[in-house]
DNA sequence: CGGAGGGTTGAGATTCATCAACGCGTGTGG
DNA sequence: CCACACGCGTTGATGAATCTCAACCCTCCG
């Protein structure tokens, strides 16, 4: 059910993201002419791989993921994205078929941008095209990240780490979260089968002993629990790193 | 030894790169005012994890690698780069330290323009920061691939999807070509040990009967010999793929 | 109450890393 | 010219990590 949205409601919830920071009421309001809220439900696929890339998905409510296909089938999952992310990005840019394909995971709510109107947007808005640079270089550094993970790190450095960057995502203030996906999407996104996963989380508990997990209820025993799965790049937006010294 | 280099040279070989394609002489003067030619050895690390981002390194010729290092100090390959490609590209716009080190993996020639430069440039040329979103796009779109690559696939379809992608990269015309880089470095590229590398090429050989190796010198016995390796996103770049009908 | 989906647990199979040894080509010093 | 060492690649034996397959549990919901 395609509807249109209210820019200044807009504005006011997402202004702060990577893709609308900086932008003007004009700018935005340019932007989100020709775009639609469409809503999908669970497992709804709003993309193909192959599919041309006629539009950059915003997530106003629930949470997307982007695939990719194996050989045999097997769907990866690529980037995990919640409410005020956005995906298909780069493809836009890309001047080929989409690699990715994009599915719900959860009912949702998707504000679709023609790549048209990012185009133009681009052209005429010097803000918005150094957004789109930032953006990009961005995810190139996080796919750098998850590159390094699956390559050099066994599943249990995979899984704390995911929940540390889970616990530094979060308000930092409590020693208490909530993981955002279901556990088999975030073991296939980690790279592991759920089976894995499930154990890796046992192993972090009970051999640690400074975390407690019930179902996506997590709990550190301190702000410190989960330190030894930091490394350099994710120092920089630890809030205990000067006091505690982690480094 | 750092010196000035010839405009017009640079120009003639170098203006179909991703970097430069679409500019005109002054843009590319106006580019390369400030940059530098050194020579660097093999084994010499350009920039570590860490540093400030203070250029961008274009390879005039020989390789250089970028790198990350995990937590017991393994050091792994993200990308190997030959004559005319370049890097530091996505991190110059990062605003933070280079996430990536980047190391000469034998001896080269290497120009570097200042991050300065290219900022100074993508703000007055919208052909060059058309450009940069457009390889920055492309990078992404490559580590996806990486990303995939590692997670989906074992390591004999990683070094087959690798040889294909060799022999695409070459002239086609021809069923040989040459690995532009050392077994060892593939193999820690394509997240794996050498060993491992080896045993795989080996197994390609006597089992698919459709290659031959010897060093760096590959030979398909027809065209087709490495299409069972290869993917959706791949098909789209392969001469064949009309008259043989490989999907 | 019964079934379905998500999660967990266990046992066996598989893939890959590790460790150690060796081959081969190249360069170097005697 | 030979002896030797070194880098790179290969090979074999072993072990660890992870996947696979199967069973089971729990919760939610009709």
């Amino acid at each position: 059910m395609p509807q249109k949205i209210n820019i200044n409601t807009f504005i006011e919830e997402f202004n702060q993201t990577r893709l609308l920071r900086h932008l003007n009421t004009a700018e935005v309001t340019l932007l989100l002419e020709k775009s639609l809220v469409v809503d999908v439900v669970e497992g709804e696929q709003l993309i193909h791989e192959g599919d041309e890339a006629t539009s950059l998905f915003f997530i106003l409510d629930g949470a997307l993921v982007t695939t990719r296909t194996g050989i045999q089938g097997e769907e990866i999952f690529i980037r995990l994205l919640g409410r005020g992310e956005c995906c298909m990005d780069a493809v836009i840019f890309m001047e080929e078929k989409s690699p990715i394909g994009v599915k719900a995971i959860g009912h949702s709510s998707v504000l679709k941008i023609p790549s048209k109107s990012i185009k133009i947007l681009s052209e005429k808005s010097t803000t918005f095209s150094n957004n789109l640079v930032k953006m990009l270089a961005h995810f190139y550094k996080e796919s750098m990240l998850q590159i390094d993970n699956v390559t050099i790190k066994d599943s249990k450095s995979r899984v704390g780490y995911y929940l540390l960057r889970a616990y530094l995502a979060g308000e930092q203030n409590t020693n208490h979260f909530v993981l955002k996906f279901k556990k088999t999407v975030i073991a296939n996104y980690l790279g592991m089968k759920p089976e894995t996963f499930s154990r890796m989380l046992k192993e972090i508990q009970t051999k640690d002993h400074a975390v407690t997990i019930h179902g996506a209820e997590v709990t550190l025993t301190d702000s410190n629990s989960l330190c030894h799965f930091c490394d350099a790049t994710t120092k920089n937006v630890c809030l205990n790193k000067v006091d505690k010294g982690c480094g």
